[in-house]
Parts: C-alpha cells; structure tokens; sequence
DNA sequence: ACCATAGGCAACCAAAAGGTTGCCTGTCAA
DNA sequence: TTGACAGGCAACCTTTTGGTTGCCTATGGT
C-alpha cells in the first residue's frame, strides 16, 4: 500500500491516471502529449512507477505500448485505509472543536 | 490536495495519524513514544508536514503541545478525488479485462 | 531495403526528503 | 531559584526523487 500512496504523491502521476481515466488504453506517445511539460522519459518513469503500484497495467504490441488503469489499489485504499477516518470523522471533529474552543 | 497526498505518502507520518486516530489530543512527546524508531526532531518534522497538509491541528498550552487529527482534508480526498476513481471503477476493470483477454 | 516511428537503457544532475546532532528557550515544580 | 522537562531552531548529511540528454533497438510502412 506504501507504493500507491507514494505513487499518488506527485501530481505528473495523479495527471497521468486522469488521462487514463478519461480514455484508458493510450500508448506512451499519446500520454506525452498530455503531459507536454515533460520529456518522454521523464514520463516513462513515472508510468513506471505507477505501474510498480499496480495502479497501471502496460501491455506491449508491436511497437505500440499500451497503458490501462487499475482501479482496484485506489479501491483497497478507500475501503482499508480512509474509512478507517471517515468512520471516527465525527469523533475526532468534536474533540477538535472542543481543543479549539477550550483554547480562548 | 497536492500537500495531502504528499504528506499522506510516508509511512511514518500515516503510522502518526493512525495513533491521534487511537488516541486524540497526544502531546509531541508521547507521539515520540509510538514512533520510537525516529528521534524528536524526525518526529516533529514530520508532524509539521502533516500541520501544512490540514491534517493535524496543535495547540500549544504551557510548555506541552498538543495534536488533534483534523479528518476533513482526507474525507475531501475521498469526495473529490478517489470517488471520481469509483465511479469508473467497472467500465476501467472491463477495458482492462478485455485488453489482457486479447493479449493471448 | 530503408527510413520514420515507438520505445528502452544508462548516465548524469539538481533539488527535495528524511533523518541526525547540538544547542537554545520556555515552563513547571520542589 | 534551580533543575528537570517539553519543545524549538539551525546546521548538516545522505538518500531518494524528478528530470534531462544521448544513444540504442525494434517495428511497421512504402
């Protein structure tokens, strides 16, 4: 889980699976274009990346590489991790009001 | 956002927030306790992060500070940004099926 | 057969992150 | 009032990260 957290952390990374999102199966000359402030390797390392966490699955074809999202880590993320907050989201709200307000 | 993300990708800093998630309003000092493989400074730095990210409040009081889990910066993230993921979370898992089924 | 296209590899570089040590300041309690 | 406790500041160091450039390989079209 580290890696996807890690993964997300940059936004070039976060702008690569918006892409994907908005038109899944690009090759990595598409994504380039999309993310035009970077070179092509600067991109391929961060496709690799993202795929490191599982979040991009790649496959090649001819001279083509194709570039598809995987949902299921952010999935696991949401479900193992931030509902572990939303679930004392309220608790932890009104010990805070409570700390803020305590503190005049 | 970017600074949640950023500040949620060390495993450190989620193991912080899992504690005040435990036990709300700890001093730096009993934070230092349940990250004993870090030493004041590391910890404090870290927590620093996680205060420019939103998700921490303190409050100095004498010669204690005290930390409070703020959840509404990772409950933005979920609303704003993973559920974008969720929503997609089927068409993407059947392109990318059909993608691998084709590799054959 | 050839050349343009798509991509990979490796070295390199600068900046940021993570962590430490040493010392200083403020606060409470005996 | 003096000492122990809680925390802050700043310098420093090492590793990781983000990015580049240069060159090499493979594939497809004409």
């Amino acid at each position: 889980m580290d890696l996807v957290f890690k993964a997300l952390a940059d936004a070039g990374r976060r702008q690569l699976l918006d892409a994907l999102r908005e038109r899944n199966g690009q090759t990595l000359s598409e994504l380039c274009d999309e993310l035009s402030e970077l070179t092509r390797q600067g991109v391929t390392k961060h496709l690799r990346l993202l795929e490191e966490a599982g979040l991009v699955v790649t496959m090649r074809r001819g001279r083509h590489k194709y570039h598809y999202l995987n949902p299921v880590p952010i999935n696991e993320i949401a479900e193992r991790w931030i509902s572990n907050y939303e679930k004392d989201k309220l608790r932890a709200l009104s010990a805070l009001k409570a700390a803020l307000e305590e503190e005049s």
